[in-house]
RNA sequence: GGGGUAGUAGUCUAGCUUGGUCAUGAUUCGUGGUUCGGGACCACGAGGUCGUCGGUUCAAAUCCGACCUACCCCA
């Protein structure tokens, strides 16, 4: 694929995101929107390779905690979707049908998977005999598809929608709630490598998973001051597991329905790294994920042309031995245009080489995230380069905490609500909860699970009694 | 769900009102050369089903209709 060169100054991030986002997500190579198809876009090459290594973070956390990856069909027959009632009425209006087989209408149709419970429970409801089999703990990464009525957004709201999703099966209701904390301490270090904090917040009953018994959603929040799910964790109980016959026998050969947890989150998370760190230049790849951690821009001048590049070469051999994932910019562009061409890739380290560094012995390093330039001796790189990439990482995260935190705003009336995410007192009730979306056009995304909001001395802001918590309310993207 | 605006080369764009002549320019891409520490320059060359299908007409990028796609506003 050939270079894109374009006219960086016209993006703005602060004056209009929405539209920063819609460029950048093609100038940086990240998909290419031009698939004709509406919400179903093309993963470029830099975009995918972006995705893996986020999937290979989820491989990791997951299987080192049990779980074990499977692959399902991505057709699911209609009379299994439609077992479980409050499902299938939360999902119908937005799944593909199969209807046809060649030239033949199919007896039963087939749907393309909104997501997996319906395909894997059937099976479930086989392979769980025993006890023994239990905690039953599988996930895959996949695509789904969701017949999407509003407008379509790179990564952030598309119809065929990359994601992993863990379904566990377990003994009882302690089980899973055990699970579901191992989720959280999954989610926790994962969003490490993503330099991505996250609230979780347990969703109100009118707005939890179809079919869930509760659900924990996981919100960011972005520059324009709505929030995005980035993914949720739910509790079924049994709810799945007696439409779908889930049982299990148990130690004194009673027969018992399983409880189950599922997790999953998709490629809104990349959606989220762009809007979350991105800035006028472009993006900002946290390390971990970088498909390049550092780009190598030789400087060569009249006369050391060889001697830069071999260079360049030694280098770039020494920073693959040491484990990073470097790239040489041997192109014919001059470095200038190479230095734009990276950051709107959000590289994170750009090394520049030239005839003046290899004269001192050293190594000009400009950081990504802060535009921060030094010298590095070159026989220190291999052990100064990972620390340097730990330290952006570690960096990143702390500013974008700082930026969430700054935007979550107490307040005690629906009045002259700012532009940010708003937390308030809630007295519990459907009708209260309701009025409270009506009155702020916003939605209740819920309660924190995380810190214990204190609640003494509060009010509900609409009828003015003792409240039951405090709950997060935003516009959602 | 309701309404609106748009679609011309990989990208941006002129032309459309008032149908007819070589579809404009920049960028990009290719080749050669001089260059290279923050978007280089010169020379030559390449690139188009004017979103799709249909209609009106002697003649459609231009007028009409439907569809697709993108974007905007309202619920």
């Amino acid at each position: 694929m050939v270079a894109v060169i374009c006219d960086v100054t016209s993006m703005k991030k602060g004056e209009d995101f929405s539209e920063w986002y819609n460029e950048i997500v093609e100038l940086a190579g990240l998909t290419d929107k031009r698939y004709p198809v509406k919400g179903m876009n093309v993963w470029t090459p830099y975009g995918w390779r972006i995705m893996r290594l986020i999937d290979g973070y989820i491989r990791e956390n997951l299987d080192s905690t049990g779980h074990q990856e499977v692959c399902f069909p991505l057709l699911i027959p209609e009379s299994e979707f439609s077992k479980e009632k409050d499902h299938i009425k939360g999902f119908d209006s937005e799944v593909f049908w199969v209807t046809h087989a060649g030239l033949n209408p199919l007896d039963v149709r087939l749907l393309l998977r909104p997501t997996s419970e319906t395909a894997m429970y059937p099976m479930f409801s086989v392979w769980v005999r025993s006890h023994a089999d239990l905690p039953l703990k599988l996930y895959q990464i996949v695509n789904v598809f969701r017949y999407e009525t509003k407008m379509t957004r790179a990564f952030i709201r598309v119809r065929e929608i990359h994601f992993f999703e863990s379904h566990t099966c377990h003994a009882d209701e302690a089980g899973a709630e055990e699970q579901i904390r191992e989720n959280l301490e999954i989610l926790e270090r994962f969003s490490r490598h993503l330099c991505l904090p996250y609230l979780l917040l347990k969703r109100t009953d009118w707005d939890k998973f179809p079919g869930a018994h509760y659900t924990i959603g996981i919100d960011i929040l972005l520059p324009s001051g709505r929030s995005l799910q980035i993914g949720s964790i739910h509790q079924y109980l049994e709810n799945f597991s007696r439409p779908y016959d889930i049982r299990y026998e148990d130690e004194k050969g009673d027969h018992k329905y399983v409880h189950q947890t599922t997790f999953g989150m998709s490629e809104r998370l990349v959606g989220s790294i762009i809007a979350v760190h991105g800035d006028d230049k472009g993006i900002i790849l946290p390390p971990d994920i970088a498909p390049y951690q550092a780009v190598i821009v030789p400087i060569p001048a009249k006369g050391s042309l060889e001697v830069v590049n071999r260079e360049s070469e030694a280098l770039m051999e020494e920073l693959t031995r040491a484990g990073i994932r470097a790239h040489i910019d041997s192109s014919d562009l001059r470095p200038g245009n190479k230095f734009y061409y990276w950051e709107l890739r959000g590289v994170p380290l750009r090394l520049e080489l030239g005839p003046r560094d290899i004269e001192k012995g050293v190594v000009t390093a400009a950081r990504r995230d802060t535009s921060e330039r030094v010298q590095i001796p070159r026989d220190k790189v291999a052990e100064e380069i990972p620390s340097i990439l730990d330290k952006i990482s570690e960096q990143m995260f702390q500013r974008a905490e700082q930026e969430l935190g700054k935007n979550i705003v107490e307040v005690g009336s629906l009045n002259d609500l700012p532009d940010k995410m708003v937390r308030l007192g809630w007295c519990g009730s459907e009708e209260c909860g309701r009025e409270i979306e009506t009155a702020t056009d916003r939605n209740i995304l819920g309660t924190s699970i995380e810190e214990k909001d204190t609640i003494h001395g509060k009010k509900c802001v609409v009828c003015g009694k003792e409240p039951a918590s405090m709950i997060y309310i935003a516009k959602q993207l």
